[in-house]
RNA sequence: GCCGAGGUGGCGGAGUGGCCACGCGACAGCCUGCAGAGCUGUUUUAUAUGGGUUCAAAUCCCAUCCUCGGCUCCA
């Protein structure tokens, strides 16, 4: 039974969608202003391995991320730059794509962007005018917030004491009570601007995100998430926005992913501490990225390091390595059985064991909350049962080594982890000619270690190895992988 | 000030009453012509501090100290 923790009760809760067999879930995305850095990759492979695992718990995913393609800082960056929006929107679009399919994202259903939906924003704010929810100021719309009872519940924040409606010295003159905010902006001198009821303008922030749920997923929808920043005031207002118009949840399920630190800092722009994904995954492989990540729980912080991204680059190693050595035993187990078919022997059936135990921890794991670090552990310890019944003496079966590389694709596949090492022999021709020239050198290696002539054995082990292939001689003999 | 999260071994990171994961690093052994990988073991009483409850506490209760986050820029 799935269990996820909901920030709206602050508890786990036993998942169930609205619709049996469907989730629809909305992520909040980015600004486009600027490059992803390593803290949004954070949150977007948290949801992603959230997405994986729901989808691999056979439920029809419908998953909306947006792009918020229009606020103050994407119009004072434009304007730096001397473009438009809409072009520093595009240029980081595209990057933000670049940045996570690398990383292994799983592309969104849908991708709206706010430009795109204003007339649907407007059509809202109008209602909630209607019904006294908002009011206009000066071209401006604000939301009165005194007038939504449940305003603070899911940030656990007290409505400011203040009389509603007092005037508010220290602010612009336009809001009536400080609480309250924009709906809708009124233009100034040389923005880009849309046509409105109330005057040329744009929206607001936290409209955009009420309006597209809806509008692609419906009301309410089963899980909204985004970074822990992002539960006040962003998620509180959307709250406020949709449910005075609906009169029923927004949202069944809030999730909030912890935040990326630097040194137990939080990795922002403001405090400039922060890394980009190009800069990250130029020093290092984005899988050993993603493994990073995905080592503490999605709702713990995690702290930034070298010392740290390295430890994960061990770790994934170990898991190649592992992955590598199932792969080769399968290969030669299909064919050595192409004509007659092994008996299974009492290793198949400790194999049969590790998967069935790594099977059941795995999902008990991903169950709770999506508990990735006992996820990990999980396959650790089947890799080591593996890793020892392999290079046993004992042969495996064709059969229980292709459940096994079944099993470990399933399970990989969720985490975005080494999918790229499990597909059948290499099938690009030139990858075959290498594979072919490759073992031709390893037999002739082979026949001067028989001769004890180690001299051109090394020889030809560090030649390969210049050329960036590395040989290892197994019990069952050499193998050869890229460096 | 208000609200919230958290302090676990050399390091990362799980664990909400007993059996104390998993990984990284270090050391030793096995294997090996050598190397790598792999396997095994070790890393002495790891659970911020002080009390309390209990046969039993990292886990529950009380107090204290410390760190980080949110409070209308933020994944």
């Amino acid at each position: 039974m799935l269990e996820v923790y909901n920030t709206l009760t602050r508890k786990k809760e036993p998942f169930k969608p609205l619709h049996e067999g469907e989730v629809r879930m909305y992520l909040c995305g980015p600004t486009v202003y600027d490059s992803s850095h390593l803290g949004h990759a954070r949150s977007i492979v948290a949801f992603d391995v959230i997405r994986r695992y729901l989808e691999y718990k056979s439920f029809d995913v419908r998953f909306i991320q947006n792009f918020t393609d229009i606020d103050d800082k994407m119009i004072s960056r434009a304007n730096e730059q001397g473009v438009t929006t809409t072009e520093l929107a595009t240029k980081y679009i595209q990057e933000y794509f670049e940045d996570f399919d690398k990383l292994g994202v799983k592309r969104a259903t849908a991708f709206p962007k706010a430009t795109e939906h204003i007339e649907e924003m407007i059509a809202h704010i109008q209602k909630l005018i209607k019904k006294g929810y908002a009011y206009e100021a000066n071209g401006s719309v604000y939301f009165r917030v005194s007038k939504f009872k449940k305003y603070g519940s899911l940030s656990r924040q007290e409505q400011d004491a203040k009389e509603p409606d007092e005037p508010e010295p220290s602010e612009s003159g336009e809001k009536k009570h400080p609480d309250d905010f924009a709906l809708w902006k009124a233009m100034k001198p040389g923005e880009p601007f849309w046509e409105a009821p109330w005057g040329k303008g744009r929206p607001g922030w936290h409209i955009e995100c009420s309006v597209m749920s809806a509008k692609y997923l419906g009301e309410p929808i089963d899980i909204h998430g985004g970074g822990l920043d992002l539960v006040f005031p962003h998620h509180e207002n959307e709250i406020a926005q949709s449910e005075a118009l609906s009169g029923r949840p927004f949202v069944r399920y809030w999730m909030h992913n912890g935040f990326l630190t630097v040194n137990k800092e939080k990795m922002s722009k403001s405090l400039g501490n922060f890394f980009t994904i190009q800069e990250i995954t130029a020093k290092y492989d984005p899988e050993v990225v993603r493994l990073f990540l995905i080592s503490s729980q999605y709702r713990s912080p995690i702290d930034f390091s070298d010392a740290h991204l390295d430890e994960a680059k061990s770790r994934l190693a170990r898991i190649h390595n592992a992955i590598d050595l199932l792969q080769r035993h399968t290969q030669e187990a299909v064919l050595a059985e192409a004509d007659n078919p092994a008996k299974p022997s009492n290793a198949d059936a400790e194999l049969w064991e590790g998967l069935k135990t790594l099977h059941t921890e795995y999902e008990t794991a991903m169950d709770d909350d999506f508990n990735t670090p006992i996820a990990l552990a999980s396959l650790s310890k089947f890799l080591s049962l593996m890793n020892t019944i392999l290079t046993g003496t004992q042969t495996i079966t064709a059969g229980t080594l292709l459940k096994t590389r079944e099993v470990l694709d399933a399970l990989g596949e969720v985490l975005g982890l080494y999918r790229d090492r499990m597909g059948g022999p290499a099938q690009i021709t030139d990858e075959a000619t290498v594979d072919g020239l490759v073992k031709l050198l390893i037999d002739l290696r082979a026949q001067a270690r028989k001769n004890k002539d180690f001299k051109t054995a090394d020889q030809i082990r560090a030649q390969l190895k210049d050329l960036g292939i590395i040989l290892e001689d197994e019990k069952s003999g050499t193998v050869w992988k890229r460096a």
